[in-house]
DNA sequence: GACCAGATTGTCT
DNA sequence: GACAATCTGGTCA
């Protein structure tokens, strides 16, 4: 079952961690891909100013701004792409990270865009997922309540199975403790 | 395993 | 003109 569009439309804090658990698919002409998600970051509105809207509406963030259960898919480092998920209501700019998946199927698929046979090398990684999902820039501001790119309900996590930490890679408010991963998982990017 | 440098470009100051 | 919500491949152990 598809997450309705309401499930986003809650503090970004607790979709960030209701996301642990949940079946991420990409449909495309090549196949089907499909992960469990297993690491999320919350990125927020109030006093986080490593948001990229932590400065105001600009053309790079404009999805963040807009519905519910919309992807924000940016840029980074001149070569590597990320997938969000928008939450809270229009123009509140929050948004959950999708930083790690555990690979369920389309393997092959996956193994032939990442050139990684490991599988736990496959989607350990903001940037490393959306290659292996084939996700491109064009699917920002699409809408993962439904189409080929969407997110659907799976196994809910217990709540002592999820660690919550600090942020990776970022330098502004890093120690906000908004990163959350399902324990023991051999799949997130790291400890 | 840990640590480090390099890749490469859109976006904002 | 500096920098970024990253990854890879190198070295050393």
């Amino acid at each position: 079952m598809i997450l309705p569009r309401d499930f986003y439309n809650h503090d970004t804090v607790f979709v960030a961690q209701a996301l642990l658990g949940q079946i991420f698919i990409h449909e495309t002409d090549e196949g089907i891909a499909i992960g469990r998600i297993v690491e999320t970051e919350a990125y927020l509105s109030e006093s986080d100013l490593a948001n990229h809207a932590a400065r105001g509406q600009t053309m790079r963030n404009a999805a963040m701004f807009g519905e519910p259960g919309a992807a924000y898919i940016y840029f980074i480092y001149g070569m590597y792409y990320c997938f969000n998920v928008v939450t809270r209501d229009e123009g509140v700019a929050e948004a959950v990270l999708i930083r790690a998946l555990e690979p369920l199927d389309g393997i092959d698929l996956m193994v032939s865009r990442r050139q990684k046979n490991d599988i736990r090398q496959l989607c350990n990684g903001p940037a490393k997922l959306v290659q292996a999902m084939g996700i491109t820039r064009s699917q920002n501001g699409s809408d993962v309540t439904s189409g080929p790119l969407r997110i659907e309900s799976g196994i809910p996590i217990p709540q002592e199975d999820i660690i919550t930490t600090t942020r990776v890679g970022i330098n502004l408010s890093h120690d906000l403790p908004l990163r959350f991963y399902i324990k023991d998982s051999p799949y997130i990017s790291k400890k």
